[in-house]
DNA sequence: GCCAACGTTGGC
DNA sequence: GCCAACGTTGGC
């Protein structure tokens, strides 16, 4: 099993958003850079894991946890000549253009932010930390994915009933 | 909004 | 195949 960052602007697509779809799953499309396209056509394996990075965000930051539940197979839109990232070049009897789909694991709260993980000296190497660095679509390290999951903390216990403390406080 | 760092395009 | 011009990404 391997490990990924995915990004992705939170204005167009959102950790939150990919947790509100159905079966908190989506198709990773629109991807159009051939580096990026070439882990994810030959690299990237069902059960990997997957870092959800908010580009462009204030602060950017790694916002979730996802698992990949589908490998590559065709980017519909690239066929979609109405879409942002329509490629009249992508032949569909051979697909320019793949996606894979992931499904969330869990947020991780608060998101780490850029300028923590420039603290932390596991993550020294990190592609995602190198000047210059816009592959949207990077491979991690085992040792920094550990790294990173020392610093997400627990996963918090999902929704159980407060027992002993009232209900004066409101869910966001 | 600025701009550095890339990637892509296209003339030659 | 070179490389200048242009477009995009993404932190700041």
């Amino acid at each position: 099993m391997a490990y990924w960052l995915f990004k992705s602007e939170p204005d167009c697509f959102s950790f939150a958003d990919l947790q509100a779809a159905p079966e908190s799953t989506t198709g990773w499309d629109g991807v159009r850079n051939y580096q990026a396209r070439n882990y994810l056509r030959d690299s990237i394996k069902q059960g990997d894991e997957v870092l959800f990075y908010h580009s462009n965000a204030d602060p950017p930051a790694i916002a979730g946890i996802a698992r990949v539940v589908r490998e590559a197979h065709p980017d519909p839109t690239a066929f979609d000549p109405s879409d942002d990232h329509y490629d009249p070049k992508s032949d569909s009897d051979a697909p320019t253009w793949v996606q894979v789909s992931i499904q969330a694991i869990r947020p991780i709260e608060p998101p780490l932010g850029l300028p923590r993980l420039r603290e932390i000296p596991e993550l020294a190497g990190m592609e995602l930390l190198r000047k210059g660095s816009r592959l949207s679509i990077q491979p991690v390290s085992p040792a920094e994915w550990s790294a990173i999951m020392k610093l997400a903390g627990p996963a918090k216990p999902k929704q159980s009933k407060p027992r002993s403390k009232p209900r004066t406080e409101r869910s966001k």
